[in-house]
DNA sequence: GCCGCTAGGTGAGAAGTGCATCTATTTCGG
DNA sequence: CCGAAATAGATGCACTTCTCACCTAGCGGC
């Protein structure tokens, strides 16, 4: 069904806070087993969303550069931050509420032989 | 949080699989109670997300110019339209469960003191 | 006649996406 | 030592999707 996908934003907010701080790449890796969707994460949508959520001051990041390889831009959450988190989980765990019982009307409606369905209850 | 509200289109195939036959003004009606979001339907997303789903096969409709008013243009699910409303039910039952478990971490997450949590487990 | 509700729709700018591509650093193989 | 691959961050640009505002039109009531 395509897309979907714009919740890397809400994902971000959870890993930095539970690794603490983190980079970009390794963010990247991390997202196969905690998307929310199927999808693929665009590398491009995953440094997008971080440098904007810097510009609206939920994350804090910067450069790392001893380490082996090239420099990492390491973001770690603010306490706004934090507060965005707290404000995504409860919108999704509305969302999920009612998908959940999209899903379950669904099914009812699937089941019943064909066509018109009663009109009444 | 903004947007989010693309989940238009299942929501129109429920309703009209429930309803057996409808149309853009009433469906409008009936999203303030049904929407996965919050989100005050967008009029124009609605109008086109049913065309859209009418060129794709999913649903059939013509004009109705009986009743009092404007005529309507009336529509109802294709077979094709109700195996698509499968599909969407089993997408948004694994998009639920995902958010539920986001939700049920990120809680876990945010009760914990403050700072980097542990690295383990 | 004119207001407002019902009804369907579109134009255009803004925002968001996705693919391809670029730079640079370090490591590993040969 | 050279070149390929992995690590790391990022952007350009075409394309799609959103959103807002606006338009047309039928009918009922005052």
């Amino acid at each position: 069904m395509g897309n979907l996908y714009r919740f890397v934003e809400p994902v971000v907010l959870l890993l930095l806070k539970t690794k603490g701080r983190s980079y970009g790449y390794d963010l990247a890796g991390d997202f196969k087993e905690h998307a929310l969707t199927d999808a693929e994460i665009e590398r491009a949508a995953l440094y997008r969303t971080l440098r904007q959520l810097e510009m609206n001051g939920n994350v804090a990041s910067e450069w790392e550069t001893d380490g082996a390889g090239p420099a990492r831009r390491v973001y770690k959450l603010t306490p706004q931050g934090e507060r965005h988190l707290e404000e995504w989980a409860s919108v999704l765990e509305h969302v999920s509420k009612s998908m959940a019982r999209f899903v379950k009307n669904a099914k009812k409606s699937l089941q019943e032989p064909a066509g018109k369905e009663r009109k009444s209850a």
